[in-house]
DNA sequence: GTCTATATACAGATAGAC
DNA sequence: GTCTATCTGTATATAGAC
């Protein structure tokens, strides 16, 4: 129907003005939520005029949906990245709880939380991509990891590794999680690091091997 | 300096106007939030003019902290009456377990978790007394239950119950709140059953008796 | 205390020049 | 695409009569 696109030459998404305008949105959106950001707010972060958003974006439902489309890609990424990191470790478990636990406490995971949490009853949508690309994507990675360690022999087997792996997350997460999505001091890294211990050593009498 | 006042007459917490207003209040800002709520809709769902709005709270966020600071009274409420109703019956975790997850993931509960969660950098003391009210006050009385369980020896000792309240509290949650929590369909009685009876399974095999 | 009517501010979105 | 200037609706909060 549209005539032939040029093949492959500057597309919307590399204007440095939208680039600098998903900036902004992204950085007042997790500070201020959706409602506490202007348009106006983001036009002045962005140093464009008004004007210029609404040429990018066709309203703030738009913007927000963008913006909120690209976290999702890049908390997808840096999931990829935190696996890399933690399976090679040779205590496997407590590494990956701890960079796991580091990424979910850092203020701009909560932040986007936050965000999306309050808006999830405007956004379904939205609510539902979050939710494919952070928790469900890294529950099932998990899952894959605990049952090669199933195989193994390093856990026990005949257990569903999808909930061994949901109940992993929900020991990691327990009240430390509950506390700083609700404003709470972010615990420093040791602290991080005493949470996962215990809950690693819980999580193993659990679901570890039989005879241990 | 203020003159004597009158013993235990007509407080103004007593007034039916302002009765109506917290009411409505409390409806609006858990079904549309706090930005999405407006003194005008509050004053037309009470039935009251927005003077008269005014005339109770100095404001919308003296409104607001009064309705939060209701709900978390209301909330410890509920909290005693479910302790009285499951540590009563013959299978006291698991039935613990149903009767707080029914409570955690019906509408009202999850509606002020948002709000709060929300609007937890604009009120940051609201938030310290809605975690003080409901997830820590319930982590307590679970601890406390727990070390009687202890003592019994229906669980192993040398634990801090204060940290297997956390876990077994972490492991009911799971994914199923967050899901719920980010706009997912409520889960029936009976699935709500089974996420209970596979959390308790867990949990006994990390804390139960040691010979068990 | 309670109302109607209004002051004041700022939001999202657009018109039109360049 | 980008800007300045503006339209239009609605928000919080208040003035003043009763």
């Amino acid at each position: 129907m549209s005539p032939a696109v040029p093949p492959c030459s500057s597309q919307p998404e590399e204007s440095p003005k939208r680039t600098a305008i998903l900036g902004a949105g992204a950085l007042l959106f997790m500070r201020e939520g959706y409602d506490g950001t202007s348009m106006d707010a983001v036009a002045k972060e962005a140093g464009v005029s008004k004007a210029t958003v609404y040429a990018h974006f066709t309203g703030k439902d738009s913007l927000f949906a963008a913006i909120v489309g690209e976290r999702c890609a890049a908390i997808a990424a840096e999931a990829e990245a935190m696996a890399a990191q933690a399976a090679s470790a040779d205590d496997a478990l407590r590494e990956m709880g701890r960079v796991w636990m580091r990424f979910l406490l850092q203020p701009e995971s909560l932040a986007i939380h936050r965000t999306v949490i309050a808006a999830c009853t405007r956004f379904p949508d939205l609510a539902t991509a979050f939710y494919e690309a952070g928790p469900e994507r890294g529950r099932r990675w998990l899952a894959g990891h605990l049952a090669e360690e199933q195989r193994a022999g390093r856990l026990r087997g005949g257990v569903d590794p999808f909930l061994a792996a949901d109940h992993m997350m929900g020991l990691l997460r327990g009240e430390t999680y509950l506390r700083c999505i609700l404003g709470g001091p972010t615990p420093d890294a040791a602290a991080i690091g005493a949470v996962v211990d215990r809950a690693v050593a819980a999580f193993l009498r659990a679901y570890g091997p039989p005879g241990a």
